[in-house]
Order: C-alpha cells, then sequence, then structure tokens
DNA sequence: TGAATGACTCGAT
DNA sequence: GATCGAGCCATTC
C-alpha cells in the first residue's frame, strides 16, 4: 500500500463526527495540492482497507455528494451522514459552510 | 511501454 | 455569476 494511501486513509479517519472535508483540502494537507483526483481514487479503495474508512465524510469542494455511486447500497453516504447531524438534500450538504473540515487548519502535521 | 481514465479543481469566457 | 475547458498524476488496460 502505498503511503499516499494511508496518508489519505488516516487524516480521513481523523474527520470528526458530523462533518466533511474535500478530497482537495486532503490532497492539500498532505502537501499534493494537485493530486485531489488521487484522493477519490484512494477513496475508491478504501472499502477493502481496515480499519474501515469513513469515506462518506469526504465529498467534492461544494459540498455534493459525488462519489456516492461507489457505496454499496449508493443511498449509505448520505444516511451515515444524516445518522451524524449532516443534513443532505439532493446530494447536496446543507450548511456546508459550517460543516466542512478543513485538515490543514485543524490538525498539525 | 503508451494511452486512457477518474469519488477534482481552478482559471477563463 | 454560471458554464466550459484544460491541468494533474497514480492506477489500469
Amino acid at each position: 500500500m502505498n503511503k499516499f494511501y494511508s496518508d489519505v486513509f488516516e487524516v480521513v479517519r481523523l474527520i470528526p463526527q458530523g462533518r466533511a472535508t474535500s478530497y482537495g483540502a486532503i490532497a492539500k494537507y498532505l502537501g499534493a495540492a494537485r493530486s485531489s483526483r488521487l484522493v477519490g481514487y484512494a477513496m475508491n479503495t478504501s472499502h477493502a482497507v481496515i480499519p474501515s474508512v469513513p469515506a462518506h465524510r469526504v465529498v467534492n469542494r461544494n459540498g455534493l455528494l459525488t462519489g456516492k455511486a461507489h457505496f454499496n447500497p449508493p443511498e449509505r453516504m448520505q444516511n451515515r451522514l444524516e445518522e451524524e447531524g449532516v443534513r443532505v438534500i439532493e446530494d447536496q450538504i446543507q450548511n456546508w459552510d459550517e460543516v466542512f473540515w478543513d485538515p490543514s487548519i485543524h490538525l498539525i502535521l
């Protein structure tokens, strides 16, 4: 497993409950600001990782659940978020400004 | 080995 | 502002 992947997973696990962050924010925190797509790619393989990665807390920079289709079932992503107190309407996280959690701000490397 | 792909992002129109 | 197009880079075929 690449360090990049493990780092991504580690950061995602640190996201507080009821919060969410973006692929770009994670990439930036890891020093790979232009590799946001790779973060999503890493998430694609995250379902096989132990302990499981809360990938539902990672969305694109608009708070849109672009990756929900990769969950099984897809509704699981939204359900998990709502269980944690995050309102989601039409795949869009409500109050995104307050829900957004930036690792480069809340985390010290 | 070379080319295509993607759970994204940013800058230009 | 909203929309469109190009850039990015590890992984896969």
